[in-house]
DNA sequence: CACTTGACCTGTCCGC
DNA sequence: TGCGGACAGGTCAAGT
């Protein structure tokens, strides 16, 4: 479930991999993770060097000295792992200590092992031999090559909300884009990528039991010095999660194929049947803005 | 406009 | 042991 903390992560990670590196070959065996034309690729892929790493709310952008950008969605399941040349053989050659390693559950570990593997759908190789990967066992995932100007009119970038860590993202603006939907429930406008930029299902449930707020609450119902403190918490989760490499629940990686350990820190994500650290009561999980949604029955009492 | 459902996919887990 | 079904949750499209 990669979200902007995970994205970034991601992103942090390549900008020390792959900046400057020459693309030499791109295999694909999946039309929808990299449905371009192949003219494209051969013209302002191959040979092409990558200048810079960027995102924007969940996605990825690499662009390149060609003046093309590849634009990269993770969705579900997306992975984005470098290998260089001698790493790979020594993965292949501990595969079976890994999964005793996974098994001891530390959450730095690597969770990938030879690649490329079964979900691998995009593989690059640079000029050095090196190589990424973008694994994605559901599919949802896409990888685009697009002329770099291009990329700030697509649809979807165009309705993108702010990004909730640029410092011009106040307190006082993310209380007027969230009460413009008043009559939504709080967890359902979170999650709606064109309001703010960048929050998915973990960090929605983490900042709204922060600030102690029942995720379907209808916008209108929660008093305006409760949005201050949800926009206070939203920041402090998502900086802590950055901080802490993002979460591994299932499948997510880093850009090394190393687990992110925010969920060791979470205080209601996947901790159904636990205490509540504040209260004592029992986390349950229920269903919100049709997600899988935790939260306190005691802390976070409904207001609607 | 708000909200729900289905589609896109695969792997895992649960009950029979 | 196998098998059907529910579930995981990012996003878009279509329907109510």
């Amino acid at each position: 479930m990669p979200e902007l903390p995970e994205v970034e992560t991601v992103k942090r990670g390549l900008d020390q991999l792959i900046v400057g590196k020459i693309v030499a070959d791109v295999t694909s065996d999946w039309v929808k993770s990299f449905p371009n034309a192949q003219t494209d690729v051969n013209q302002f892929l191959m040979g092409a060097t990558v200048q810079k790493l960027r995102r924007r709310g969940k996605a990825l952008i690499i662009d390149l000295n060609s003046k093309y950008s590849l634009v990269i969605h993770l969705k579900m399941t997306g992975q984005l792992v470098f290998v260089g040349q001698q790493k790979n053989e020594q993965k292949a050659k501990s595969k079976k200590q890994k999964e005793v390693r996974f098994g001891a559950g530390h959450p730095t570990d690597s969770l990938v092992g030879e690649l490329p593997d079964k979900s691998t759908r995009v593989t690059f190789t640079f000029k050095d031999k090196s190589r990424l990967f973008f694994n994605d066992q559901r599919k949802f995932g896409w990888v685009r090559l697009l002329p770099t100007i291009e990329i700030e009119n697509l649809d979807f970038m165009k309705k993108l909300g702010p990004e909730p860590l640029e410092n011009d993202f106040t307190n006082t603006k993310f209380v007027q884009r969230l009460q413009r939907r008043k009559n939504s429930g709080i967890k359902a406008v979170l999650l709606d990528q064109t309001v703010v930029a960048g929050v998915g299902n973990i960090y929605a449930d983490e900042s709204l039991y922060a600030a102690k707020i029942h995720p379907a609450t209808l916008v209108k119902d929660v008093p305006r010095n409760e949005l201050k403190v949800l926009f206070k918490e939203l920041i402090k989760v998502l900086r802590r999660a950055i901080e802490s490499g993002g979460s591994t629940d299932k499948n997510y990686v880093d850009a090394e194929g190393k687990k992110g350990s925010y969920l060791t820190f979470a205080r209601v994500f996947r901790r159904e049947g636990k205490a509540c650290e504040r209260c004592g009561d029992i986390i349950i999980k229920t269903k919100v803005a049709g997600r899988g949604t935790h939260t306190c029955p005691t802390c976070q009492r409904s207001h609607s």
